[in-house]
RNA sequence: UGGGGCGUAGCCAAGUGGUAAGGCACCGGGUUUUGGUUCCGGCAUUCGUAGGUUCGAAUCCUGCCGCCCCAGCCA
């Protein structure tokens, strides 16, 4: 077989094929859904959404934009009051808005379909299916019995159908309190998969719902309500992850006795990464004990965290492609994200010289009072971006970290008596290392060559190394947050001695500079900008804090740095 | 010791009886006014393991091993 016609075994349209593809097109083949696709997304509003949930977004979203005439629903699975907010409404909404998908007229929630689902029930009632149970939160879990012995029927479990009925209509009707009663699918204490063993459908919670107030004090359970909720809406392929696939006997059993349209439950892996925790009760601690500043840090996986860090959407959707979608339990590379990123913000970053450490430098045979406007590239990856000019001086700054004083081999940075070319400017050469009275480097001497100017000669002369600067009469002061992993550890579970995850958090991943010094142009930044600081890193302009009059600008990743290899093998 | 899943390279992941795709990471080298980008090359005689079927097995069968999930009136 050729490359060609192997590669189009498993992609279609660009597109890399998995699992669940391969179910839709077997549907649509034997005319399963008359050739609809029809996902959703169905969030819990009670959390922000993180990474992992992008990764449903984009496969649910992805494959109804990928069929023709496909459809995703966006629906708030808002079933537990007690846990929901209406800002995490609106957090969802505007992520996955950013993440660059439209449920366009499908935006529903479970709790518009509270009516309809106790007209389900009182119909599984009728037939015998679900009854009212009076046993204790405590006594049904006595009652369903344990992975390997079999439950025991409750003593209300054969109340016949008009004191079910009756009892049902007074949950509704706020008789009890809470707790005190449960309607239950009666199926088989006995069964092996727990899930079957008369799972509650409803439980009494007299809570104020964050969108249906007080109409009701009964809510319906996941298991109950999810399957309709899909058939409500005409769903051909429900996907969920793994955990669910204990409970696709009871989504099938559900539907099945109220003989109604009848979805199907597909179920892959959640996305793991590395360095990272995803769970909603860990990035809810990390919150509240102040590990981090909330829930949009720039070191949380969150998605509104990765957006204020600076990802953009494009990154985040081409790491969900290349993933892929499987059902093994796997653990990604963090490197995998950071190498969409940069691949991403390469192609859009605008090029600009900002220097982090500065270390100043006097070319000396440069004329006292002069500044030239150099030309400089705005993105080698993209001409229409133009150039821009910026200003070089008598007076500059260059990072510190750029000059040795005892070059190492293979250094082709700053060092006495060697010359290097300073991006978009002159060569220079150091003659001279100026000290204060405690031995450090203050200030240097240089000089530069006037036939360089753009950073260039005509002699054919081999100078490897290019620096970035700024000049300093010009350069804007601003504040820099270093950002790196929240978690040293490769798996922030795994702690030593018992301790948990927060015992892996990185002491190291914010560092703030504050006396940086960007290019003039930069005054002009808008928060949410990219910018690539040119031999240095992606960078963003903060959402919250930056303003014109204190810059502030985070690092959205580094660069990726064989000098830094090299140094290591050196040693 | 019940039920449901999963084991292909350091990490993901294709592969569906015809002789191991691709990406990340890593390692070499070329180009380069970013030690960036880019380009070229390398990286699984073997698919958890042991048997069996077959001309032929990662794919089919059997046994074994390992890992994950399930005993919420959470989702």
């Amino acid at each position: 077989m050729s490359d060609e016609i192997k590669r189009a075994t498993n992609i279609q349209n660009g597109t890399p094929t998995n699992f669940i593809r391969q179910i839709i097109d077997e549907d649509l083949k034997s005319g399963k859904y008359n050739g609809r696709v029809h996902t959703r997304f169905p969030p819990e509003p009670n959390g922000y959404l993180h990474i992992g949930h992008a990764k449903s977004i984009c496969l649910n979203f992805g494959l109804a934009e990928s069929y023709p005439g496909g459809k995703c629903n966006l629906r708030f699975d808002d079933t537990n009051p007690v846990k929901e907010e209406e800002e995490f409404v609106e957090s969802i909404k505007e992520d996955i808005r950013w993440l660059g998908f439209d449920s366009e007229d499908r935006l529903y929630f479970a709790s518009d379909y509270f009516e309809q689902m106790y007209e389900y029930a009182v119909q599984l009632i009728k037939t015998g299916k679900a009854y009212v149970d009076d046993l204790t939160a405590e006594q049904i879990r006595e009652y369903r019995g344990t992975l390997t012995e079999p439950g025991k029927e409750s003593p209300y479990r054969n109340r016949n159908v008009d004191e079910n009925l009756d009892l049902f209509r007074r949950m509704r009707a706020g008789e009890f309190p809470d707790g005190a009663k449960v309607l239950r699918a009666k199926i088989d204490m006995s069964h092996p998969n727990l899930n079957m063993r008369d799972p509650v459908m409803y439980r009494i919670l007299h809570a104020s719902h964050h969108r249906a107030g007080d109409t009701w004090c009964i809510y319906p359970m996941y298991d109950w309500a999810h399957g309709l909720e899909d058939s409500i809406e005409g769903i051909t392929h429900s996907i969920c992850t793994l955990e669910f696939e204990d409970h696709r006997p009871l989504y099938d059993w559900f539907l099945d006795q109220l003989g109604v349209y009848h979805p199907q439950q597909i179920e892959f892996a959640r996305l793991n990464l590395n360095y990272t925790v995803m769970s909603k009760r860990k990035l809810l601690r990390l919150v509240r004990e102040n590990y981090v500043s909330g829930w949009d840090d720039p070191r949380m996986p969150t998605i509104s965290g990765l957006r204020r860090r600076g990802y953009s959407p494009q990154a985040i959707r081409e790491f969900a492609e290349r993933i892929g979608v499987a059902k093994s339990n796997s653990v990604v590379d963090i490197a995998l994200l950071e190498h969409c990123l940069r691949e991403d913000l390469n192609k859009r970053a605008q090029r600009v010289m900002a220097v982090l450490d500065p270390l100043k430098i006097v070319i000396t045979n440069y004329p006292e009072d002069t500044v030239e406007e150099m030309e400089a590239v705005n993105n080698p990856e993209d001409e229409s971006t133009g150039t821009r000019t910026i200003p070089f001086s008598r007076e500059l700054y260059i990072e510190r970290n750029d000059f040795r004083e005892e070059a190492p081999r293979k250094w082709f940075r700053l060092a006495p008596g060697k010359e290097v070319r300073l991006k978009h400017g002159y060569y220079i050469t150091c003659n001279e290392v100026i000290r204060n009275d405690k031995n450090e480097i203050i200030e240097l001497r240089c000089t530069y060559d006037p036939g360089s100017r753009g950073g260039w000669t005509e002699d054919g002369r081999k100078v490897k190394g290019t620096l970035h600067w700024v000049s300093a009469a010009h350069a804007v002061k601003a504040e820099v947050r270093l950002y790196e992993n929240l978690f040293f550890a490769e798996n922030p579970e795994s702690a030593p001695d018992g301790g948990d995850f927060t015992a892996n958090i990185n002491p190291d991943s914010l560092k703030i500079l504050k006396d940086c010094r960007v290019e003039p142009g930069l005054k002009n930044a808008k928060a949410g900008e990219y910018y690539q600081f040119l031999r240095q890193g992606y960078f963003v302009a903060d959402a919250k804090d930056h303003s014109t009059d204190h810059p502030v600008f985070n690092r959205t990743v580094g660069l990726r740095d064989s000098w830094a290899k090299i140094e290591k093998k050196l040693k």
